[in-house]
DNA sequence: CCACAGCGCTTAACCGGATAAGTGACCCGA
DNA sequence: TCGGGTCACTTATCCGGTTAAGCGCTGTGG
């Protein structure tokens, strides 16, 4: 339990002054190689590692990045979105030797907050921000304060920051189309939040492409997301007069439940019912038949968002504050791609 | 975009200094109630948030707790568990005004690595660790290291740290006890990893009451948690000669897959296999039948250990190195309870 | 031969708070 | 009336890094 060493120490080890040290250790001039080397060794040998909040104060960055995630406690986990989001997000930050760190928000409000108070403390040099809408309070809230920040998700209007996103149209498409060959006619949508910008994407690709082929119906039906409600609207759809023959939900976690109530209406699957779920989580091949879904990567997703934050600190340390250009820049990613698996099939006549 | 406010600024506004500023700020004594109310007021106006690295620099405490998860980016998403544990923890946390962060780590050398600089750096004042083994590498390295940690689980044996967990061996003997009144005779149990710490006293729990009862067997096979796992083994041993009427699996994911599996295998369940899961994520309530299962308040638990650990800070902070007692105390929780639900019934002869 | 540049290092200021020590004004009791 | 204590505040130092400015020495070109 000695004291932790310090560059004043290693210093007086190698019989330099404090800014000689600084300057070796940090590779820049104004030490020659030999003093350089020996610094070096000295450091290594007293197994140093720099103060992080003397050197945050001193540069003004807390090397780390923040996210919030606006979920109960309760629901939080069953959705194995965030997990494998955050794990890609922490691989590429940690590569660049940057720290994560999360908070779990209720309200918009408190989301709002914690932003505030993170850039007043500078806990964080910048944020993610998860679950974009189509009207989002915190875009102009975070721009006006100053604080770098990325959206995950988009495309977002007049940003003015990046956001890093899928394609969804592409996906919509590819889902109905195939359906469509299959043979269904009544396809039924368990959607998610309305409000969620990718909601409202998702819902006009599906009006688009069923105006285009000759369906009988494409309904869309919003929810929360939870497997309460996908079950629960799952028994509403499946008991209506004119059921639909395929369903497509918006995530993998009411797909199963979807699924769930199937058994219970002793319905076969996939002969009287074709199900299809959003986001190819493992959970979607432990089922029985295994659910055809829509594979995206999220952890490379995150992966990529990280990155892009990044890039978007580093511009704003240097030369001041960064372009417009370099500020809304948009990255697209590969769209999700259709896993066909033994939840959907030809419908029977 | 102006720049942040310091307390200077606020000494300079309310005429007075730097010191008083941060006294009236800290509520302690050495300025007039008149004086603090003045500053008080000013500091609100002007928007005033004190610089984290600034105040961690002059009290070296890094208001940061840190948690490092050893899964694969693919799996960690999966289990609902640790999003749960972290929302738990996290409420605790920010309640007091603690930060956490978060890292992803593949190895336990990594893991070390990580506890070291995080300690070194001072970027965490202490961290829980997750998934405690039989004999844990961690447990020693993190004590000689002199952080201040807290183990998710337990109870550990000559701990030089806190330990919180719960009871498995009354869970173990609580569904046993069901299943033998329900008729079950032979029962398999799907357990977890080996080398966990709860897998092996659930281990010995189970054969302790397989001797106490008069169970034709009770065969417990290991796995890594994952539902390809789950399923494979389930598949196994249902196609076995003499197969169990009742699984047992030790997390939701793998009882998932092993429901499955019995579809596919067209086993009606209960009639001709019961089902229990341990770990009751919403996951239990999508499948049809739903899942028996254990229920535990994970983000109770959570929050349980983040205290634990801020009570360990805390008591570091004042009187020099905490007492023998304080550090090695063992907070046991409520023990999980059953929940029967339909995928468990008697035994058909 | 000298002015000047460049190297290699030291010095000292600075980041923004916390806090021990110091100071002057005031009050109180002997 | 004066010593001593308390209050209210200021001053100065520290935490552990970074970094602009300074300074002596050497080499070089005009």
């Amino acid at each position: 339990m000695t004291r932790r060493v310090t560059i004043a120490d290693i210093a007086a080890a190698a019989g330099v002054s404090k800014g000689a040290v600084s300057y070796a250790l940090n590779g820049r001039p104004g030490v020659s190689e030999t003093t350089r080397a020996k610094i070096l060794a000295i450091a290594a040998e007293m197994g140093f590692v720099p103060n992080r909040a003397a050197r945050s104060l001193s540069v003004s960055s807390a090397q780390a990045v923040g996210i919030a995630l606006r979920r109960s406690a309760r629901t939080i986990g069953i959705e194995p979105y965030f997990m494998e989001l955050i794990s890609g997000i922490e691989a590429t930050l940690s590569a660049g030797s940057y720290g994560l760190t999360l908070q779990i928000v209720g309200t918009v409000e408190e989301e709002l907050e914690v932003y505030r108070r993170w850039w007043a403390e500078r806990r964080v040099d910048g944020v993610l921000l998860c679950d974009i809408g189509t009207s989002d309070r915190r875009l102009d809230f975070i721009a006006d304060l100053g604080l770098p920040a990325v959206a995950v998700g988009g495309p977002v209007e007049g940003a003015r920051f990046p956001a890093v996103w899928h394609d969804d149209v592409e996906p919509c498409r590819a889902i109905l189309e195939y359906l469509y060959t299959l043979g269904h006619r009544r396809v039924a949508r368990v959607a998610g939040i309305p409000g969620l910008l990718h909601t409202a994407i998702r819902d006009q690709a599906y009006a688009d492409m069923a105006a285009e082929l000759d369906f009988a119906s494409v309904t869309t039906v919003h929810s929360d997301y939870t497997g309460e409600q996908g079950a629960q609207i799952t028994r509403r759809l499946l008991s209506s007069s004119k059921r639909p023959t395929a369903i497509v939900y918006d995530n993998d976690v009411m797909a199963v439940a979807g699924l769930g109530v199937a058994h219970e209406l002793g319905l076969e699957i996939p002969e009287q019912l074709s199900v299809v779920a959003w986001d190819d989580s493992p959970l979607c091949r432990l089922t029985h038949p295994a659910l055809t879904s829509l594979t995206r990567d999220i952890p490379a997703y995150g992966s990529n968002c990280a990155e892009v934050l990044l890039t978007l600190i580093g511009a704003n340390r240097e030369s001041g504050p960064p372009s417009a250009e370099s500020r809304t820049f948009s990255v697209q990613c590969r769209p999700a791609q259709l896993s066909p698996r033994g939840s959907t099939g030809p419908v029977q006549s």
